[in-house]
DNA sequence: TATTGTTATACTCTATAACTATA
DNA sequence: TATAGTTATAGAGTATAACAATA
């Protein structure tokens, strides 16, 4: 068994490829932002508020897949530490901001990410990554994507 | 905030297309095996172990970076099933092979996943598709990889 | 001493149902 | 009637510690 070589017919599925290069790709970035005590989903949350200052929760869920419960405690964690001011515009709804806090770690957070990305981009150069980067969002656009309302 | 356009500026990552990309396509095997009651993981490990009969639950867990614990249930569901025999061959492993029924199973597997891999196949016709799988195994080859022993 | 299989456990991620308040 | 936020809960997926039997 151990000495036997074991051949590997899922190796070349597309499918399984993209699952084992993302889950790669996201326990590098895990580390990376680790180093300030943000999970990936975390950070991502920082850096669409501050690209869209005064969107709500739902926003944010509808922009990640994400379902609008899961969202009451990634919401409510980056609050209690101060990230976020939540101000009430409409009776039901909030309007996300970043603190001063916030907004530096979603600076340090776009800086681990470039470097992140940097270090994937050279273990691809010399591929066409124009071209994975289009083939990658036409297979990441198919319907799945109808998260829980 | 639901009438403005908001930007996405996490949407050019190479890591979050990925995601994305694997999320979608996972979702969509998940619906196709659905069919005949398995799971990817499920359907993933029929194909393995008929194309290394007699290889052991924890070869399994090395191929497919799942740790030796959380093979167990996998295993045992499969096998509970009518799936897999187990022949005890060291005192302390099992030799798995496929029964008939699991035999069975495993060419449906193939049949759904073949027809899996050809609907996105045909979305990223045209995009150099060779190159794709390159770069996914090059990202995919990143160190993360280190399961739990 | 290292490996295989196992149990128990815990944490994250995701999904559903049900509720309140508001538009 | 639809939407926003919330609570509670359940199911995957993944991780660790600890143990017994075997190599």
């Amino acid at each position: 068994m151990t000495s036997e070589i074991l051949h590997d017919p899922i190796a070349s599925r597309l499918g399984y490829l993209l699952r084992r290069a993302s889950s790669a790709m996201m326990a590098d970035l895990g580390r990376a932002l680790g180093e300030i005590a943000l999970r990936p989903v975390e950070g991502t949350i920082l850096i669409l508020i501050g690209a869209n200052p005064d969107c709500t929760q739902s926003d944010l869920g509808r922009m990640l897949g994400i379902g609008r419960t899961n969202m009451v405690p990634l919401i409510s964690a980056l609050s209690k530490r101060g990230y976020l001011d939540k101000s009430p515009v409409d009776g039901r709804s909030f309007a996300l901001t970043l603190t001063k806090s916030g907004e530096e770690a979603r600076r340090q957070v776009d800086k681990i990410m470039d470097a992140h990305e940097e270090r994937f981009a050279r273990l691809i150069v010399g591929q066409d990554v124009a071209g994975l980067r289009t083939a990658l969002a036409l297979i990441a656009a198919q319907p799945e994507d109808v998260p829980p309302s």
